[in-house]
DNA sequence: ATAATAAAAGATATTTTACTCTTTTATTAT
DNA sequence: ATAATAAAAGAGTAAAATATCTTTTATTAT
C-alpha cells in the first residue's frame, strides 16, 4: 500500500506529534527508536518533510523534530501525497497507463470503491486523529 | 496494491481465458504482447501458475498455456494469494510486525474496513466476471 | 527418426527501494 | 570565541523487484 518511507513519514509524524505537541523539539535519535526504524533513513525522510514544511525543524542543542497546531492538524493524505505521490489514488490496480472510466480494465469498477475508500480515510483523518488514539493507549506505534 | 508479477498474473489470467476459453492453447508470445508485459517474464509467471494448476499448459507445436472451465471460475483471490501473498489481507497498513485488534496501530481500525473491501472484491469476482467485461467490450487489458 | 515448436528452467542483468556512513552547516550554552 | 549538539546534505552500499538471455526438455507434424 505505502512505500516504507511512507510508513516512517506516517509513523514519525504521529510520534512527534504525540511527543511535546509543538512545545519541544524531539530529536531523530528519539523519534527513530519510538517508531523502531533506521535511524538515518528516518532523518532524509524528516529533512524532506521539513522542506516541504509538512513538520519543522531546528539547528544545534535543544534542536531537532517538532509540529505547530496547525501542521498537527493537517490529513495524514498530505504526508502521503508527499511521499508517494498521487498513485495510490489514482494508478490503475492493473498498471494500465492509461486506465479510466471511460477506458477501463477490467478491475476499474470494482477498485474505484476501494480507492475511494481509501481517500477518504487519508483526508478525514488527521495527524492529530491517530495521535489521540495513541495518547489514550487506544494504540501503538511499534510492536516486536 | 500488487506487484508487477501478480498485475501481470491476473492480466495473462484473463487473457487466456478470454482468448479460447480451455479449448485451445494460447502461446507466451501472444499473451505477453495481449496484455503489454516483457514475454520472459511473463513466461516465469506463467510457470508459476502453472505449476500450482491455476491455468494449464502443453508444450510442443500447439502448446501453449490454456484455462478449464474450473479453472476460469475460480476467484481472482486465488492468483493473488499465489504470487503476492496473503500481505494484502494481513498486514499491517503502517508495517508493524504484530499489529492487530487487541494491539492495534493508530490506522488499523480505519484499514479494516479498506481490507475488507478488497477481500471482498478479490473473493467474489472470479476470472469468468472480469473476462464477461472484456468480451462484451466493455473493458480493455492493455492502452496506450 | 528428424526438424520444428513452445514451455521449463537456469543464469544473468538492470532498476528501484531501502538503508548506511561521512562531512557540512546552523544553533546554543559556556 | 569556542566547544558541543543536532539537523542538512552528499555519497555510497545492500537487497529486493523487475526484466532479459540462454539452454534444456517435451510434444508434434513431417
Amino acid at each position: 500500500m505505502f512505500s516504507k518511507s511512507c510508513e516512517y513519514a506516517i509513523k514519525a509524524s504521529i510520534f512527534i506529534a504525540q511527543k511535546r505537541e509543538g512545545v519541544q523539539c524531539v530529536r531523530v535519535k528519539e523519534i527513530a527508536k519510538g517508531i523502531n526504524a533506521p535511524e538515518h533513513f528516518v532523518a532524509k525522510i524528516l529533512q524532506e518533510l521539513s522542506r516541504k514544511k509538512v513538520i519543522s525543524s531546528m539547528k544545534g542543542p535543544n534542536g531537532g523534530f517538532c509540529m505547530s497546531e496547525a501542521q498537527i492538524n493537517k490529513p495524514v493524505l498530505d504526508i502521503v501525497l508527499l511521499i508517494d505521490g498521487d498513485g495510490i489514488l489514482n494508478n490503475c490496480v492493473l498498471g494500465l497507463e492509461h486506465c479510466s472510466s471511460s477506458n477501463p480494465c477490467p478491475m476499474h469498477l470494482e477498485y474505484q470503491k476501494i480507492k475511494l475508500g481509501i481517500k477518504n480515510m487519508l483526508e478525514k483523518n488527521t495527524i492529530r486523529d491517530f495521535n489521540n488514539l495513541l495518547v489514550a493507549k487506544e494504540a501503538v506505534l511499534f510492536t516486536d
